[in-house]
DNA sequence: GTTCTAGACCGACAGTCGGTCTGTTACGAG
DNA sequence: CTCGTAACAGACCGACTGTCGGTCTAGAAC
């Protein structure tokens, strides 16, 4: 083993600093959340932090990998066993709106990711994860819906902004004067119902 | 007239901010544009901005309001004198998709506002501008399209959401992986065909 | 015309934050 | 045992946001 004992406590480090960040970035949002905050809350240097991310924007990009890779785990598992592929996408998209409605998911992948990392950024990460998925599923779903092939990049972008707003407007409302969890998911179902019907 | 001469020069020096504040909001974006540099490129004094506006986020709110003003009053232009509902439905669609093209619009109204002012508090300002004609417009189409009164609300949502994602598209495709000018309209007309089908 | 008021404006200052830099420690290779 | 290096420590720096006491002047009051 050429590193075992140092890089194993390293990588604790690391993944101990993303777990904090990801919680108060989640709280707070990413202004809102000082560099000092993390160190206080984990207990870690300031000198250890700058060691593994070379600034505020890497440890959110941190963050958002761990949150991205963690809910397209959790995208697929609900969709794992689903031969239609018209089934298969409107599964993935009830879950995904049901993930995006975590306090985690919304703040960090939907609101602050744009802002701090820039939109081609974010949709460069998004593209690796959830929204990879997304767009194979959408693929194979295109015949049955009529789609022209030069279509799908441009309707899976489409499909993936509107469920994230179906999925903001369920928490925004949380307080009343917004959509309940039930007339969301019939909002995505209409959706998907004429986006590709057939 | 209670007040006059005192009361113009104040509502100039808050223009003014405005004025240079959107300009820098747009090519630097929230967090990269300082307060210092608002004040050196205005020419007004530190006591001068906190006396007109609580704190850096209100400042950015005013510049927000400026530009919604803006998009909304010529987003109208492009659609008046349109008879059917569909078709300026349309129309209005087409012209926003342009208007976000413009770096203002993208910067200020897409990609900062949300993280700096709140999802929710965002989508309460384009209610009173933008979003505001896309419903109502949305509203008149509704018959047409079979679309459920119950449904119009979310719908408006999706519809906002889609075509911001494809301006947001268009400007990534600029630099040639996106999209182009053409096949954005075109896909703007494909979704609104397939969400109001009659 | 003098006085008074209040809104517009000024700029020094405090506190905080992100990031740097110079060490120090300890694991593991040779 | 020695040495190189990754992991870590924390004092420090420049920049930035927001505050606070004070100044100036247009117009009201008389």
């Amino acid at each position: 083993m050429l590193v075992n004992k140092r890089a194993e406590r390293g990588q604790a480090t690391r993944e101990h600093l993303v777990a904090v960040a990801t919680r108060l970035l989640a709280e707070r949002g990413y202004e809102d959340t000082s560099i000092e905050a993390v160190l206080q809350e984990s207990g870690v240097s300031r000198g250890a932090l700058y060691h593994h991310f070379p600034g505020k924007d890497a440890l959110f990009e941190a963050a958002l990998e761990a949150v991205e890779r963690d809910i397209a785990e959790r995208t697929v598992a609900a969709t794992e066993g689903i031969a239609d592929p018209v089934a298969a996408l409107r599964a993935g998209c009830l879950a995904w709106v049901r993930l995006a409605g975590e306090p985690v998911v919304r703040r960090i992948v939907l609101v602050d990711a744009p802002a701090v990392l820039g939109w081609h950024r974010w949709r460069e990460i998004e593209e690796r994860h959830a929204f990879g998925l997304l767009k194979a599923a959408l693929q194979a779903a295109a015949d049955a819906g009529g789609l022209q092939p030069g279509h799908v990049d441009v309707f899976a972008h489409v499909l993936l902004a509107s469920v994230n707003e179906i999925a903001l407007l369920v928490a925004r409302g949380a307080g009343g004067d917004g959509v309940s969890a039930e007339e969301a998911e019939a909002a995505v179902g209409e959706l998907l119902r004429r986006l590709l019907p057939g």
